[in-house]
DNA sequence: TATCATTTATGATATATGTCATCTAAAACG
DNA sequence: CGTTTTAGATGACATATATCATAAATGATA
């Protein structure tokens, strides 16, 4: 299968002002030799819970999964990441090896940057130390945030939060395709299969939504918003 | 009320060799002349949420909570801070104001250090910026673990897991008293109090554990230790 | 000390959620 | 193309947990 993708150069990267903007036009370059990018198709792994961590992961187009396996037949999410997302989160400075695995929800571009390079340049260059952990910071300070929003609710607060959640924070849009299945959802916010699955079918008798298979629109923003803050 | 404290010159902090090793004499002089020590007695506030960030905070001397109010009479509790640990987590860096409140569950010394002074050294000292990087990195994906950790759990496993974490990871014995009231658990686990109550007595009753008020010693570690891992 | 408030404790009951079975629709595959 | 598998959907029922009521024990306060 032909994938038409081109690997881009860190200069003319959308994300340069984001993550490197205080990088010199040096620094940049050595990243730009030795950096990889990667295209994945969705569903494939990117890394696996005990991977030996080397590199900085990064990325940048696409949407990810971060999960731990439980038992054969069920995972348990951690997250979803969005492009700009640092994935694999701080575990890079704090572990050897990777504590959760990491899965293409959809077609996905991730850059890989030797985990030392970014450490040399922590380093030497102490403006773009500072800027660099305050952005990695704000996405572990936001997993967190998304745990406890997430189990503080109940069941119909959880499911108004992931259809506010993509509809906002991904999406940007009142209609989207859900990227993952109704399992997947009730694995990211410790629910059963079918629970996720009779509370959109409430939502969308109640007039709260408009499902066709993976195909979501929001009709009811402000009842799914009471939802959500009620629990 | 007297409190007999005295400020510890940071060159003898037995914490020095941990979270500051990487610094000058130079510059632990300097940390040491503006840090502020402050102890808090069990029950006083450390910070609200929503206070300005003006300071690093390194929890030198006993246990504090950090948590979210809800309502009047609710709060949620995001977890439990032992010494080393850097509380307010990495909002420091990603926030201008504190997102969690910090109470003292224990008679605790802080020390405070500028943010600015923290974030010089980061920029001047390369060598310290990647080692203290690690250590917060650490704290942060700890809270992480631990939220999935009792999320995936029900009522037994997530009491197990409260009474492992204070006997393993805080007091390093089977017996000790319990910081923190039932309610407070119920809020840390997400359950009811009175769920917690009941579970408590009936680890009592199958002499799992023996409790006399807020003392409790661990009798079977093994049973409890597979209540933990059944969930 | 007596009084009041809070924490711990326990039972009865309501509610929320999970589990199991079944079915249909849709996707994957040879 | 038909066959097989997987995802989605729904009902009946079991189980887990929350809520409400009440009371004893403990701690705080005047």
């Amino acid at each position: 299968m032909e994938i038409n993708h081109k690997v881009h150069n860190c200069k003319d990267c959308v994300y340069r002002s984001w993550a490197f903007k205080n990088l010199s036009d040096e620094e940049l370059k050595l990243i730009n030799t030795k950096k990889v990018e990667k295209f994945y198709r969705k569903g494939e792994h990117i890394c696996v819970e005990g991977d030996e961590i080397k590199d900085f992961m990064y990325l940048q187009n696409g949407l990810v999964k971060l999960y731990k396996t439980e038992t054969n037949t069920r995972e348990h999410i951690i997250s979803i990441a969005k492009p700009k997302d640092f994935i694999g989160l701080l575990s890079v400075f704090s572990n050897k090896a990777h504590i959760y695995s990491i899965t293409a929800i959809e077609d996905s571009v991730v850059c890989f940057v030797d985990l030392e390079l970014i450490k040399s340049f922590i380093k030497s260059n102490g403006i773009f130390a500072i800027d660099f952990f305050e952005k990695i910071s704000a996405v572990s300070d936001n997993v967190i945030k998304t745990r406890v929003d997430i189990n503080t609710r109940q069941l119909r607060g959880r499911i108004a939060y992931i259809l506010l959640l993509f509809s906002k924070h991904i999406y940007n849009s009142t209609k989207f395709s859900l990227p993952i299945s109704r399992k997947e959802i009730a694995e990211l916010i410790d629910m059963s299969t079918e629970n996720v699955i009779r509370v959109l079918s409430e939502f969308r008798k109640d007039k709260l939504i408009q499902i066709e298979g993976k195909s979501i629109e929001i009709l009811d923003l402000e009842k799914l918003e009471k939802f959500y803050e009620l629990g």
